[in-house]
DNA sequence: CGTTGAGTTGACCATCGTCAACAGGAGTGG
DNA sequence: CCACTCCTGTTGACGATGGTCAACTCAACG
């Protein structure tokens, strides 16, 4: 719930971004027991809640840049980020997208590695580092859900490394849809629905191909009756067939 | 400096490999300094001694199945691992190669993610399970470098997706070769002899392409004079040019 | 000295990228 | 309100990169 609402800048050496604060109120986040924040106790709640900030983004805007110096810690609630990686001739890499109840910041490091944008209007709880990592000193449970976290992250990244290196269009499409399926369903259960919050061309930088192909690779799923494309969500309805290609 | 050795069987419902141990002596580590070990001081040595082992592996032996009971923890001292995971019908995608000073068990998790290899006769220091866990739950510190390796590792996969998703077969062999002599300085620095432990189809399992191709493109390269071809290695000639076909 | 496995090279082909045209919807301004 | 532009997405034609299949060399090893 917010409890105030006020536009502030941050220290000139930041991110790039300037943060819309409010303050949070942990007790009536949906997205709470399925986040790092779930690591704390009740009682221990408050001390969260004084060193969080309700903050929003628009659709398209940046959080931070890669090489930015690290300031802040988000906990997603609401909405979609792409995270990506530029090369110098404009080439895109997308890392991965965060979805409610995704923690951006495990690496505690001094610099950002990669970018992150807003793809819907989103909201974040924000905590700034001096306050976190002074909250992580203290208790050692919550270190500990955090490096499960980067394990997990760890894992995504090598079924990301499977599907680009190995998969053909196709396969990779599947894969894409039915881990979006997966962890849509962790947080609302949409049934078969899986809603694509990212434009076509995030999807094909994030698996490796053009727009082009990713948009002739899903017309081809709904000619063989494997999906129905709807607008800004595909319906899966052939699961087993989608399984088969993301298997291999 | 090995204490003492012999052949023990492990836990049976432990991992796919029957480990032969010794002790160790972290005072004449020659990976300590660059390794996870240097987290702990002088006088915490010994107790990381004690739940340590020296084992060795012959080239092509497995370490661990994905899967596999988590049983242990290694940090790799000399020679090199592979790390892959295998589809159903028998696509290879290799995750990373681990040399000396690496740690290999950043995942707490309770079954192994990925199998590791042996590319060349190595040994690691093992770290029992139930030893190390205890261990980490009592030194903070410990746990925060093991983070912050999980961070560099999470950077390496990033860098990896960028050369799956978006490189040329050109670029990601030259990636690759800056890559592994980056490490490999880190360690002994051999100047501008890059050593390839690994086959050509280790190579190729790695940056997503066939053995045919990284056997072209590697003499592609050498016919343009960027490297030499030597036996189970690489002469770096051109090292700008290499750095930007890596940077794209 | 034969066998085996790793690596190289060539010929051919499929997948996916490139370039281009077009459709439809959202936003903007007259 | 309509016309206009802009942006996203779709589809088609063509070509290049890299995969497939096959032959061959060479070193290691029994």
């Amino acid at each position: 719930m917010i409890l105030d609402s006020s536009v502030a800048q941050t220290a000139s050496d930041g991110e790039s971004c300037v943060y819309r604060k409010a303050g949070v109120d942990c007790d009536s986040c949906h997205v709470r027991t399925i986040s790092v924040c779930d690591a704390l106790r009740p009682d221990e709640r408050p001390q969260l809640e004084g060193v969080a900030q309700r903050t929003r983004f628009a659709a398209k805007e940046t959080i931070f840049l890669e090489g930015d110096r690290t300031g802040s810690f988000f906990n997603i609630t609401s909405g979609a980020v792409r995270l990506y990686r530029l090369f110098r001739d404009g080439r895109r890499q997308v890392i991965g997208f965060m979805l409610p109840g995704d923690f951006l910041g495990l690496d505690l490091g001094e610099r950002r590695g990669f970018c992150a944008e807003a793809v819907e209007p989103s909201t974040v709880c924000r905590f700034s580092k001096p306050h976190f990592t002074a909250l992580v000193a203290d208790k050692p449970h919550l270190l500990q859900k955090l490096h499960r976290r980067a394990g997990r992250q760890i894992s995504l990244a090598h079924d990301h490394m499977m599907a680009l290196g190995q998969r053909s269009a196709k396969e990779r499409i599947a894969w894409f849809l039915l881990s979006l399926r997966d962890r849509q369903k962790s947080s609302s259960s949409t049934g078969a629905i899986v809603k694509l919050a990212m434009s076509r061309q995030d999807i094909a930088d994030f698996l490796g191909l053009t727009i082009e192909t990713v948009s002739r690779t899903l017309t081809l799923l709904a000619r063989e009756n494997a999906i129905a494309i709807l607008p800004k969500s595909v319906r899966l309805i052939d699961e087993r067939r989608l399984g088969q290609l993301a298997a291999g």
